[in-house]
DNA sequence: GTGGTCTAGACCACC
DNA sequence: GTGGTCTAGACCACA
């Protein structure tokens, strides 16, 4: 299910965070679901155990995971929480997006009419 | 004009080439205008030569530069092509947003709709 | 194996990165092959860490090599890909020589035999 | 009549020189015939004197051309010396071209097959 | 003066 | 350990 791209330039640990979070928020990963262990998930994506331990210390410190020590890492996100941390993961790459385009001197209005037209072609399964 | 934030985790040479090539697409710097030596940028913003050299020299490899050994580096980006590659780069962040987006499980409309809250701030110069 | 002539007029980093290229599309380094690090590279070869940085980097940029930020570089070329790649190579540098030939007005019978003359020596070890 | 590539990785005073020898070993420029002035062809091709003068004189070492002070610089190759000078140039880059394909391991077979493919083509206003 | 190459060595993030 | 960024400064070829 999580998948690593070792070529890429957005670093491994970065990745599974990511993942991890969508499915943590995307209810994929319920609360309370115990998260694969730090040395499976490790021999499994054939990467280091400490870049996997790096990963769930810090979902554990944006309150993500809970680690109960000696049975593993659990998925802690209570479902009322849910839709305000979409809405703020929403926000920060919709920032990231608006701040690059503004950088490239693009008016609102060509943002809103190009993702228009591209999210039009997605609906329509044509992803030219 | 050209200015470096040294505490940002973007790295220098990524935030200089960033600006050059919106001053070069937004026609800031026309085609054949000669950039700022290496040695003077270098000097005026304080900040080594080998990392404008990099800055110049990877802008070259992207098309927007050309060196002329011993007269400096001059700006290339054809007229006809600048809409386009305003377009393609326009095009390259807007998918970065979408597929994030997607994996966030956000419909279309969320999107444009919360994009458009956005982008309506800025332009009321409002930017909670 | 990879060798430097320091007293060359062809810069280091051009002769390392013919060499690589070469090592790469003769099969001698297979894909997926992990190449020296820079730093165990660079204190076999005497040269500096950089210049062997710069190198590797640009082989990136030409798809000859990948980087995996924290584990080193990785042949990248794929086995299909190889010949194309191969016959790339040659069709650039026959196009040099002919051009450079037609240049200097000779048809292209005298090239062919001038060639063929040489290419005889050379198998029959006789490089005069 | 001669052309400047600016954007070339060739330097300027390179390309100059091989245009002259071309021009005299192809007898465009004959025997005894009065170079343009270094001023002339200074302001005509929008480059440095300097570099003109650097030309000349070591086409004059090179044995192309002799200057007479105060006069200019003429042509100087003998008729007879022309057809050497002419196989000397080709034997140059016909080696050039046999090691730099011998590096990426081609076989002579092959190098005599891809260039007379090439050759035909041309002949045959073919040039794709 | 210009860019191009190379060295020496620092500090950082990542694995 | 790895690569990535950056500094400081040398020497060269080119215009």
């Amino acid at each position: 299910m999580l998948k690593i791209d070792a070529g890429s330039a957005v670093p491994v640990y970065e990745q599974l965070k990511r993942q991890i979070r969508l499915g943590i928020v995307s209810d994929r990963y319920p609360s309370d679901h115990r998260m694969p262990s730090i040395r499976e998930l490790a021999s499994q994506l054939k990467i280091n155990p400490n870049t996997i331990a790096k990963v769930y210390r810090q979902l554990e410190g944006e309150g993500f995971l809970m680690s109960k020590s000696g049975s593993g890492f659990f998925v802690k996100l209570e479902r009322e929480h849910m839709g305000k941390t979409r809405r703020r993961l929403l926000a920060e790459i919709a920032d990231e997006f608006i701040s690059q385009a503004v950088e490239l001197g693009f008016t609102p209005e060509e943002l809103i009419k190009t993702l228009s037209a591209k999210l039009e072609r997605i609906s329509a399964n044509d992803p030219a």
